[in-house]
RNA sequence: GGAGGAAUGGGUGAGUGGUUGAAACCGGCGGUCUUGAAAACCGUUUGCGGGGUGACUCGCACGGGGGUUCGAAUCCCUCUUCCUCCGCCA
């Protein structure tokens, strides 16, 4: 949500900033319905400073055994008045605070212009992908071979795009959750948490998922519990309505847990082996800092995603997002995108996002400035999703024989050196 | 799931219909005193939204929502959360 003064303030130089994006807002009402808004409220309130005198005087009369009847008409016909009136106000108030909201974050000003995803500019490549003497496999392919990676069943069991791993298939998916939250929590300094893997509707708010996007969550009939979509959600608003300490900031936490997402809208996309899946597992890392830090720990947070490929030693390039591909939330990301022969080139593996003061003033969390509390800057990014590191690696790692060897860095969690065929 | 109890400002906690946006204490901030610090003393210390260049002013908020009343922290309804006891359970 943004800054409403600022808004108000900076309106068309906001408004050109936020029309580079893929669905600009709609901002032709924003004028129109402020006006209307602080007109009616205006008028409310005055009727309503009356209110308060006139009934402030029927006391003392009260007491001094008068007469008040004249009072108690006058009021109670100004009552009826403001009944109506408020109901103006809170009609014009809700079409305001629909449209406020449903304004996505503007791009910071280094975030390049472009339309959609290939306008996306590199900032770095790392690694070299590797040469084979053999056709390369892609993942559906060797986990079904391999008998670690079993979609039929789980189509059984629950129905198109989820997966059940089978034994080192399970193992590395752990394995994987592990090495990562040990690199964020000993090398780079995250608290480690575990929240709760449902979350409410305030909380979704908070972060930007809802009201928009509610087509691609699941929720729980019934009742206001709704699957995460990604540990974002849960652990941001850990601290939502909460004024932090200043001296408190940066906090620096990361989370493994599973995501679930209804993938709407994306029919024929990915839908070979468990690249685009319902559900996924996926270590997260969520920052909150003081605003002028907020980009310095950006690049750090990005960073610490790209760490775990150099330490698997997977091939990876990251883009920066142009307008046009950019999360709602957001004001900058950087997407990692690791190799996969299967594919023949990159995919997506972390994104990671400065949402600036976006999400802190949609969930309150603020922090003390001196005297005064201001909204903190909230960032986060993944590192890394599990599932597609674990198909990185099997594709990447895949030998002649039909064997996938174990990354250096892996293999004291796997007691393994080689994952070999077994029947599925 | 059943039976009780509770929810007030950063914290403890008073307040059961009319200058109570809220006592008191603690904490925080500023000051006096002091070589410095402590102590003591004085002052100050909620948020959101309107109006005004500004001094300032108005509205709303005592867990959330609704109601009674001229007037609600205080009375009623409802929801949520927490505590105690019982039951069930990994």
């Amino acid at each position: 949500m943004h800054d409403l003064s600022y808004f108000r303030n900076h309106f068309d130089r906001v408004a050109e900033r936020l029309a580079t994006r893929s669905n600009p807002p709609s901002l032709e009402q924003f004028r129109d319905l402020d006006q209307r808004r602080r007109a009616a409220i205006t008028q409310t309130e005055q009727l309503k400073a009356a209110v308060n005198k006139a009934s402030a005087e029927i006391g003392p009369l009260l007491r001094e055994g008068k007469d008040a009847t004249a009072q108690r008409e006058q009021v109670r016909v100004m009552k009826a008045e403001i009944a109506s009136l408020d109901e103006q106000v809170k009609s014009v108030d809700t079409q305001f605070q629909e449209l406020l909201t449903g304004i996505p974050n503007t791009p910071h000003e280094s975030v390049p212009v472009g339309k959609d995803a290939d306008d996306n500019v590199e900032v770095r490549r790392v690694g070299e992908p590797r040469t084979y003497d053999f056709a390369p496999k892609p993942h559906w392919d060797l986990g079904l071979e391999l008998g670690i990676l079993d979609l039929e069943r789980a189509a059984k069991i629950t129905g198109a795009r989820f997966a059940l791993y089978w034994d080192m298939g399970a193992k590395l998916e752990r394995a994987l959750i592990n090495f990562m939250l040990d690199v964020h929590t000993r090398e780079h300094g995250y608290t480690e948490v575990l929240p709760p893997f449902l979350v409410n509707s305030q909380s979704l708010f908070g972060t930007g998922q809802l009201p928009k996007f509610k087509e691609d969550l699941f929720k729980c009939e019934g009742q206001d519990f709704w699957l995460i979509p990604t540990a974002e959600v849960p652990v941001t608003n850990i601290y939502r309505d909460e004024t932090l300490e200043g001296d408190a900031l940066p906090i620096r936490l990361c989370a493994y847990t599973p995501c679930f997402r209804s993938e709407a809208g994306s029919y024929g996309r990915d839908v070979r082996g468990i690249i685009r899946v319902h559900q996924f597992q996926k270590v997260e890392l969520v920052k909150f800092t003081r605003p002028e830090d907020s980009y310095a720990e950006l690049e750090k947070l990005t960073a610490d995603a790209e760490d775990i490929l150099r330490r698997l030693c997977l091939p990876f390039r990251t883009v920066v997002l142009s307008t046009g591909d950019m999360g709602f939330s957001s004001a900058k990301t950087y997407d990692i995108e690791v190799w996969l022969p299967g594919q023949n080139g990159y995919k997506e593996i972390s994104s990671c996002s400065n949402f600036e003061a976006f999400q802190a003033r949609r969930a309150g969390i603020r922090f003390k400035s001196g005297k005064k509390s201001e909204f903190a800057h909230t960032l986060n990014g993944s590192g890394l999703a599990v599932g597609r590191t674990w198909v990185a690696i099997v594709e990447n790692y895949q030998q002649k024989d039909g064997t996938v060897l174990v990354p250096e860095a892996l293999r004291p969690y796997l007691n393994e050196e080689v994952i070999r065929p077994r029947k599925l």
